[in-house]
DNA sequence: ATTTAAAATGAGTTCGACTCATTATACGGA
DNA sequence: TCCGTATAATGAGTCGAACTCATTTTAAAT
């Protein structure tokens, strides 16, 4: 059986792939992908130029390669991130928070997503792979009864991810840290849960605009709910 | 006074500024960034190459030029969508179809914006300039009673502009044409009801904390007819 | 009509992505 | 252990597009 020399010999080639990629993800998320020289990559990853040709097609193709491991390392992280035995809600927050946490600490690496997908051109498989832990733990509510059978899963994996990409260029811009309260907002406009987002007024009386407000927050969860159960298309 | 042909001259050469960028949008929309070449640019502006490094200092800032310009008319075009007399919700609902109508019509220049901002660079002013069309609405509505005083604008600008985005994506990918439930929808989520103006003079025999509780008990109750709902299923 | 300043030109330079003829290495058989 | 062959690696050289700048053209002022 040459299995073993074969299996050392591919095992030698995916390494030199990965220390490729490592040098690569390195310097594309110190210099951007226009500032990174392909050169560089190759003295980071101790090989000649014309070697990093020999795995990947091209600069973008190099890129593609980091961005999509990336990608599916998050999705390993996400999956490890959720307690199985959680409810909808508690698994949607540990997502939230894992997904806004990731964002953030990675936001050089992240924005170089935007460029591996050149023009107009699909996704990315892994993101789509990555979007999908979404979608599970939505389809889980639904099976579980925890959700409406009917529940927007796609619009609603709009709201989540949009949401938080946004919120994390936001608070990048501000130049802030990870504030859990964006995800815990999210869900209670998400999930319709009262008790999130409530604020915490101490000792002032509440003006009857207060009230009025509250009223109409619960008209639009009544909508909401409503709309969820009886005729969402 | 000069001011005539200073002024002609003035003229011409905003003209011909205004036509190169009209030449750049065309081809980077059809070619993307990295495929637009500065040559042919200049040949469909009928200047010679080194012409446009008049204008512009490279090809970033003449990018820079075109999505510049495409957001201030964004943002021109969002202000006169939007009925200065209808409630918050009306004004919201004029903005985000308007929004989500542009992204979708003209994504491939929306697309140039990521390319603009180069390296978790700030935003562009332009762009700053369009999300603060949300924050006077929603500001108008705070003044006018018809948002509560601590409402979150900035998260829900998130939420808006974030959600909007995604689901532009998302359609764009899916090869869908606009959707107004995606806004309606959202709306529902992020204000409620569109019937915003409920009463509003009442008498006022209970305290205010009165009220306050009771309401607190009846979103309990929403609470408990959610829970139903669910063990339905 | 002449001078002078401003605007425009495009051939030439630069630099980095990519190629490919050559060299080095790994492996199987004698 | 040595040789032959296939596979992997190399880096000098090619190619092309962004950008420059010495020269020419155009416009304004006198």
């Amino acid at each position: 059986m040459p299995a073993t020399p074969r299996h050392t010999s591919r095992a030698r080639v995916e390494a030199k792939e990965s220390s490729i990629l490592d040098a690569a993800e390195r310097i594309f998320a110190q210099a951007g992908f226009d500032g990174a020289k392909v050169s560089d990559i190759a003295r980071a990853a101790s090989v000649a130029e014309g070697t990093v040709y020999l795995y990947y097609k091209n600069k973008q193709d190099l890129l593609a390669g980091v961005v999509g491991r990336f990608w599916t390392q998050l999705t390993l992280g996400a999956e490890a991130a959720i307690e199985p035995k959680g409810t909808t809600t508690e698994q949607l927050e540990q997502l939230g928070r894992y997904h806004l946490q990731s964002l953030l600490n990675q936001f050089e690496v992240v924005s170089l997503t935007y460029r591996a997908r050149p023009q107009q051109e699909q996704d990315l498989d892994q993101v789509r792979e990555y979007v999908r832990v979404f979608d599970r733990i939505m389809q889980r509510g639904v099976d579980r009864g925890e959700l409406p059978k009917d529940t927007p899963i796609g619009q609603l994996r709009d709201v989540f991810f949009g949401t938080l990409e946004f919120s994390a260029r936001t608070l990048k811009l501000r130049e802030r840290s990870y504030d859990h309260s964006v995800v815990t907002n999210l869900l209670s406009i998400m999930v319709g849960s009262t008790d999130a987002a409530a604020g915490k007024p101490k000792g002032k009386e509440p003006s009857n605009q207060d009230l009025m407000n509250t009223l109409k927050s619960i008209q639009k969860q009544l909508k909401t709910l409503w709309r969820l159960i009886i005729d969402w298309s």
